[in-house]
DNA sequence: CGAAGTGTTGAAGCAAATCAATTTTCGTGG
DNA sequence: CCACGAAAATTGATTTGCTTCAACACTTCG
């Protein structure tokens, strides 16, 4: 399987078969991390930046009364925090969820990355889109209901994890509990646990055994407005709703 | 008064004296935008950068059922979204709440500020705190009741207003309604108002005629457990809590 | 096998939304 | 300048969505 960092490179910017090969060539050295481990802390100065190969991470803080909110989910083809070494410490923390496998950019191989321009300016794409994402979330809680809002993100991660070929006929491995489920969503972990149970009765989504099965994508995506404008896919086959309907009118 | 746009980048980077006479010169052609109107609307392609110079403005996102979300508030000296010519659509409106005095910075003036190595670092110091903030109302949204939330987003626009030199006395005008501020925080306008008279009644702080007049910043802060680690602010008399509890112990 | 973590369900309580009415402020034109 | 209508702020009564607390079942793994 191709490398999942270069698949979503790709879909930022024309990559030339140079250009895979300096980015497969920066992550043949990684590191296999255990589930529940921090990268790196809140307080921390940055130093290397994080790429994820396998398995799920997440930026995250805790509250000195002990409440965690997770603030992104990192998957596979994923940075974490490609410049933050321009600022003097670490505002939030990144951890793992599942086991991970992890590589550790350091400054000189990013600088390397980034004086490529084709492979610059897929990084700024990626990284605009992690930004529309976390403006997503945000909306996510503020605005939806709790049923809405988990199904909302389940199908952000199906769109996500399709994009680096991970997942298949609508469903996708989730290595994470009802607890973290809540601590992303700013809910209990008992009313996660009853949200499934709705979605679930609702013939919408399934998810046992650390895997979630979507059972009718289009209602689900109907049922919490899901619209994939924010994760800036470039595939030309595509067209958005208006502007299709505004050339075909 | 000095303009609000290299106070502010001047927090992120040395700059030189050629380097502030460089951006106070882009920022000479500005335009007066009346209250609620768009700069730019989601789904448009994106064209200019927008600076404020002048007055409070937004970026939001309406949802199919009319519900707003507002993501962010730009104040005197922001930016909104340097770079986002490289995607292909907006995926968020930006509008004004008060009149606005607002720049217009096209492509070509966006690339000869990053040209400068140094007013490129403070701009990315800025788009990192911009992220930064964002991952807070996260935070805020998830985690904290609503008095501490509005707490808390008073606290964070005194120390950001404090920056550009627009907040004196513990005191800053706040030119939007109790329906708007309920946008930026997930709530009702209903409930906005009752919290705002809590917390006057709580003797922390009291809005009226447009303006916030914080009683007791230190309880305040306390109160919602503001930290400003994640505005970055870089001023080297300012230690940290926990780094300066090591040094001197 | 037992212990700890995770998932599940029920009952009660509470924070915020909703619905509704009234007052106050603001903006505009006469 | 005042009068008027609209927008914004305020308060009360009621409902609802989510949390909290508690108990128990299931799974996993040393």
């Amino acid at each position: 399987m191709e490398n999942p960092f270069v698949r979503k490179l790709q879909c930022g910017a024309r990559l030339t078969d140079d250009d895979r090969a300096l980015l497969r060539s920066v992550t043949t050295d990684y590191e296999e991390v255990p589930a529940r481990r921090d990268l790196i802390r809140e307080g921390d100065v940055p130093s290397d930046v994080h790429l994820v190969l396998q398995g799920l991470a997440c930026r995250y803080k805790i509250l000195p009364d002990g409440k965690r909110q997770i603030m992104a989910l990192f998957l596979p083809g994923d940075i974490c925090d490609l410049h933050v070494q321009i600022l003097g410490w670490m505002d939030h923390s990144i951890g793992t969820l599942s086991p991970c496998r992890i590589v550790r950019l350091n400054y000189d191989t990013v600088t390397l990355l980034t004086a490529n321009p084709r492979i610059n300016r897929a990084l700024w794409w990626n990284t605009l889109v992690d930004e529309g994402t976390l403006r997503e979330w945000l909306v996510n809680m503020g605005q939806r209901s709790a049923d809405r809002q988990i199904a909302h993100l389940f199908c952000e991660l199906l769109f996500r994890l399709r994009l680096v070929g991970l997942a298949k006929d609508d469903r996708f491995p989730l290595p994470m509990t009802q607890e973290e489920l809540g601590d992303a969503t700013g809910l209990t972990a008992v009313h996660v646990n009853r949200m499934l149970r709705d979605l679930r009765n609702a013939g919408l989504v399934d998810v046992h055994d650390r895997e979630v099965v979507i059972h009718d994508l289009e209602a689900l995506i109907d049922y919490c407005d899901f619209n994939e404008n924010y994760l800036h896919r470039r595939d030309p086959r595509v067209k958005r709703g208006t502007r299709q309907v505004a050339l075909v009118g």
